[in-house]
Formats: structure tokens, sequence, C-alpha cells
DNA sequence: GAGTGGTCTAGACCACGGT
DNA sequence: CCGTGGTCTAGACCACTCC
């Protein structure tokens, strides 16, 4: 199965939406875009379903689906394990530069937040993340070398940093921490992003701990406001 | 329809999973499911898929359904944000307006948010929190008429917010979502956070449901980005 | 009553993980 | 190979909204 129907049809339908239609403006009824696609209501229902839960559209029982009208041409940030993911479900084409890549002694504030011992060393990864060819988000993630020895930067360029952390290492976080604040772009950072100074951008700190509550991972990123929303969903746990 | 099959099958499997299971321990399959329950696989998916997006359990394509590790605290997840509480611990002292507090008529948007009906209108509760005298965050609150009649100015200054939403309707949010979005602010709103036109900040969108899946509040809030960050923790069970 | 989304059935085949 | 979840079909009835 290339890519199954009802992914095709989030792609399709929300094309049209970004290109054709108003906020608020009433989609066709689920039984018209099953004659219209040609599969099954089950089928379709998957479909809104994902363009609903991203905000993308509303459905009112009785009434029918409607165009949001806080529809942003935003990505998720928000619970993201994979860059490269969310793009696809957004319907845009990802990529990734791994821009360098060392064996470095890091800064104090790095140290600390990954726990370092002195002298302790770690990886320092830099990547700009790009969707049509736009350049979005750009990251440097330090890595410790304590846990992660013979890192190389083949390794990342042949799979995702989760995937070589998993496959080559056993290494999986348990636990993601990350701190979300709004800052205005630079010269070097509006230069990177293709963005004008001051402009607006979310900087995200990420925290990861593995099961032995060790720190693994610590990201800080910069990702454009104008094309970034941080989405959190949480749960106030019955009793 | 007193109450659908698959959200029966939802507060059934939830009660076992936390009562005699263990992280990680497998779930019977979709099939063995479907015999136990007398119901069709879909109804048997609706129920799981809920359940995944939950954070309960975790699907492994070829493998099967595990629950996840947050049960392993029994903590509450939620960073139900609490402004006061949050400014106590980093030791300076919260402060709230009540700036204007209105019965209205929503624009649409709003209602949309809140799944009001036709006609239906809601309080409008503005607020601006300092902490030493400064202004950090301003927040427009909105709250359904329906669920919290005769709600009053008083009632709030006497309390917080949530506080009164519990104690005088009995009304707690079970399920929390934000979206988080980096702007630069305009004339009006730096001029109520005493900053410089331009300067960013973090739009909040908030949105509460309570136990029985009805909206009860949608807030949004602008928050000076020098001052203010915005942290979330986040349990992975994915590799 | 007509049209909408919400729930549900009883099947089917595909893709993945392990034996 | 088998068992798993992932996708999909072609129907059905229910609950809601509006006329």
């Amino acid at each position: 199965m290339a890519e199954p129907l009802y992914r095709q049809i989030i792609w399709d339908l929300e094309t049209k939406i970004k290109n054709n239609m108003q906020p608020n403006e009433k989609l066709p009824s689920e039984r018209q875009l099953l004659e219209q696609y040609h599969v099954s209501r089950n089928t379709i229902r998957l479909a809104l379903r994902d363009l609903e839960e991203r905000g993308i559209v509303y459905r009112l029982h009785g009434k029918g689906t409607f165009v949001s009208t806080v529809y942003l041409d935003q990505i998720n940030l928000g619970n993201m394990y994979s860059f490269t993911n969310e793009m696809k479900l957004a319907g845009r084409k990802p990529q990734t530069q791994n821009r360098t890549f060392d064996l470095i002694s890091p800064e104090k504030s790095v140290a600390e937040q990954l726990g370092l011992k002195e002298g302790e060393k770690t990886y320092k990864l830099v990547r700009l993340r790009l969707a049509d060819g736009e350049p979005l988000l750009y990251s440097e993630t330090f890595l410790p070398e304590r846990l992660f020895p013979d890192l190389t930067m083949s390794d990342l360029n042949n799979d995702t940093l989760y995937g070589v952390l998993k496959k080559k290492y056993n290494e999986v976080s348990v636990m993601v921490f990350e701190d979300i604040q709004a800052v205005s772009l630079n010269k070097e950072e509006s230069k990177i992003l293709g963005v004008d100074i001051g402009a607006p951008a979310l900087m995200i700190y990420r925290r990861a701990i593995d099961e032995n509550n060790v720190a693994m991972e610590f990201t800080r990123a910069t990702a454009r406001g104008d094309k970034f929303i941080y989405r959190t969903r949480q749960y106030n746990n019955l009793s």
C-alpha cells in the first residue's frame, strides 16, 4: 500500500481548504465526499477526524463540517517525536540539513542540563529543518559521549536521531521537559531562517531523560513564529 | 443511546488497566477484545484509539497493544496552569487585577471553541496578572453561562477562578488543550503590558473540557516574552 | 421529513514482527 | 508461517438541526 487512501484524502482536502475555502465555510457532507472519492464512509471519517484533531475543521452534529477559523498555516511543534513525520502529515516535503557534528566540551549551562561531570564531553549536532525548501527551524542538540560512544555523522545521515539512539545504543527517552519562550530573532538567526530581524520566534529548550532517570539529550531550537504553533494536551487524571 | 458502546469499553479497559495491570503489559488483541465485548472490530478500535491518544496505551504494528508507563506515577500529570502558585514558587508577589466581567454574546470563534448553540451567552472575564507590581500576562476568559449561571465578580474576587468553578458549580476540567504561538505585540498590547511595540510575546489559547466532554472554558492570553516561559512535561512510550 | 454527523456491524485484505 | 495492528468496504440505525 503506497499511501493509505484516507491520508491521500487528508492531503487533498487540506489543499482545497487552504487554497479555495474561507473560515466557517461548509465542506461537502460525508456522504457527498464518499461519492467524490469513491471510498467508504469509514475512510472519509478517518480523514475528517484527523483534520478535526489538527484544528483544521470542526464538525457539528446535525449541521455539517466546517473550515475552522483558527486554522493558521502553522505546524504543531508540541509532542513532536519527529519533524519529518509532522511535515509529512502536513503534506509538505521535509528536509533536514545536518550542518555540523562535533565532540566538544560543552558550555556550563549545557553541562548542567545534561548532568555532566567535570571534563565529560558531548556531541553537538547542529541542524536546519526545511519544508518545501524553506528553512523553518534551527536546532543545536547535545548528546553525552558517555551514553553514545562512537556516534558518527553517517549514523545520523542514515536514520532519524531517535532511530539511531534506539537502534545503536538502545536508549529511549521516557520523559521530556520542554520550556517554550517567545523571542525576537537577532541578525544571525533571522538570516538563517530567512526572515526579517526582530521577527517573532519560539525558542524551545528540550531535555530528555531515559528510564534510568539519566539526561540523554538537551536541545535548544529556534522556530519561526509565523510557521509553528506549539500544541499541548494535558490530562487531569481521574480519581 | 445511553452511552456509546465504545465509551463503555473505554471506561472498562481504563479501570482494568489501572487496577490490575502493569506498565508495558500486553492487552488482549483486538480480535480477542472483540469477542469479549461482543462488538465489531471498528468499535474496539474506536476505544483503543482514544486510550492511545490519551497516553494510556501504546500500539505496535505486528506486536500488540500495551499499557503505557504513564500510570507508573500516580501523580497528576496536568500542568494545570496556576499563575498564583507559579509565582509564589518563583518567590515573587503575584497579583491579579480583574478588570472587567460581563455577560456577553461572544464572537463566532469563541462560540465555536466552546461549542455554544445559537444565542447562548458567555461570561467574559478580562484579567491582568502582575508579579512584584509588573504586568506580565493579559487574559480574556470565556465561560458559558449555561454551565455557570449567576457567576459574579465577587465570586472571583474571593477565590481563584478554578476554585469558584469547582466549589460553586462542581465543574472540574479533565482535559486542557493549549496552543502556544510567538507573536510581536501591537500598540495596545504593548501598552497594557508595559513594553515596546513589537516586543516578543507568547499567545496562549486554552480550551478546557469537563468529564462530560463539554467545553467549560476558553481563554486567550498574551504573556510577555521576556518574563514568561511555558513549561511542559511529556511522557513517552514510543520508540 | 430531509439531511447531517455519530455509532455500529461483519466481513475483507495488507503490512509488520516474530517463529 | 501465524498473530498482530492498519486499512477498507457496504451496508445499517440513531441523534441532532432546521424547515
